[in-house]
DNA sequence: GAATCTTTTGGAATGTTTTGCAAGATAATA
DNA sequence: TATTATCTTGCAAAACATTCCAAAAGATTC
């Protein structure tokens, strides 16, 4: 194993644990407590770590749902799990809106035969079906941000201003019985777009979405007619919301 | 196995595996470790890997992320030349438009350092910047063309429209003392908002495009301010584009 | 087709970096 | 303050990189 190979996993597996002693570092690599100490030196000082007694513990918030890379395996069979369960709930032949975002990008790998017209914002969407021409896509346009591979600006919530959909299918940070709230504030304006042009409105949210609250509110519950998550979502909260009129769908465990 | 081959493999490996030791890619391609070295010095310059201690790594896992490898090889040394020629053209902090196609690609890879603010309809060349935060690319929206992962249609023609730029980077089919031309009708309208957007515009041409007609006119010479080329290209036509008041520029072979 | 030149390849000698260990220094805990 | 755990530093061994060289494989010339 090369020393590339061994940070990276110390960064993989600490995505994965949130916190890690040295000595379960150490283990975890093969190698031992000093080279794992010299590596989370250089770590940290890349930015992603930050050391503590007896270990190190990672800054990246660790589920942000629109930090998008495919080699991503956060919650990865859950969000196939809904991506399947909702790509059933279309029908044939719709127009259909993709947000950016982890678990509607895999949603987006079960829609080819679905859908005739995709309209999104988000690159790694765009180039899943670049090459596939059973369907037609639409991007809107827009400055792209780095990170995520996602086209924000006025620009981009412009071209959803104009446009009309049935179907909107959405990502977002956080559900509570208040609503659904979103982390990055860039987004939020083209998600509003995007509620408003599209009939339906489903959202995809894994089950570490719910209870949870991010800094900026998207919408409230009235604006949303299904919810698709894994079959871990909490019972409470999901009954809850089906009081209030919202349907709740479990895709079940794969 | 020749030597492109077997660099070619290597490159082909990493894009699956991500690292790879030294001894792992001796094996792989059943050469001595030494050659390998070389390869990955030669590979890294090319600029898809860096080499690590006891190994190597790829630069972008392009594999899936943003993927859209331009797998395409034909005149590629001609085409990097012209890249690089072309971006020596260009002082620092201007707004760039980028026409789609291969050879304005290429002048995409070299971009990075000198503009800080890039408009595209090219899906490839989007892909190139989205994880690079140096550089900020505006895409246009529209619809996208499947097998050349360009954005077409009314969307992307109205954006061009709306937008004004220091330099437009271009592609075309063919050049003759007529004007410029080019095979795709459904970039036309795009290239000539591209093309009215700019207050400077320069043609990237290799020496094939020379003395070809395809079958839509795009624009005449009059608008051209300058062309670049490779050492390839008819001296007759050159001369004779540069009595009509065009720059041509003639990129060193490498 | 033979002879010569150029390029490429694999190996050996010589530097450089990385690694693991141990000893002293520093921080946490009671 | 004593005690324990964790951290830094210095060092020798190992792993790795670089440079140089001779043999092999291609390309060129006659």
């Amino acid at each position: 194993m090369t020393a590339e190979e061994r940070k990276h996993r110390i960064e993989a597996y600490l995505q994965r644990v949130e916190f890690a002693s040295l000595e379960e570092l150490a283990q975890h690599v093969e190698a031992s407590t000093s080279t794992v100490r010299r590596d989370l030196t250089t770590l940290e000082a890349a930015g992603n770590l930050r050391r503590t007694h007896g270990g190190a513990r990672i800054i990246t918030p660790k589920t942000d749902e629109f930090a998008f890379t495919s080699r991503d395996t956060h919650q990865l069979s859950e969000k196939e799990a809904i991506g399947k369960a909702c790509v059933e709930l279309l029908g044939t032949n719709r127009s259909v809106i993709l947000d950016a975002g982890t678990t509607v990008y895999h949603v987006a790998r079960y829609l080819e035969e679905k859908a005739p017209q995709i309209v999104t914002n988000s690159l790694p969407v765009a180039n899943l079906f670049a090459s596939a021409n059973k369907v037609e896509v639409i991007l809107a346009g827009g400055v792209i941000y780095p990170r995520l591979g996602v086209l924000v600006g006025p620009m981009t919530v412009e071209a959803f201003s104009k446009m009309r959909a049935d179907v909107a299918i959405m990502s977002a940070g956080g559900i509570t019985l208040e609503g659904i709230t979103n982390s990055h504030a860039l987004l939020i304006d083209i998600q509003r777009a995007m509620l408003k042009a599209a009939q339906k409105i489903i959202f995809c949210l894994d089950h570490t979405k719910f209870g949870r609250q991010s800094v900026s509110p998207l919408c409230g519950l009235d604006m949303v007619d299904t919810i698709v998550t894994d079959s871990r979502a909490p019972q409470g909260l999901v009954a809850a919301l089906r009081t209030q009129g919202v349907e709740v769908i479990l895709a079940p465990h794969t």
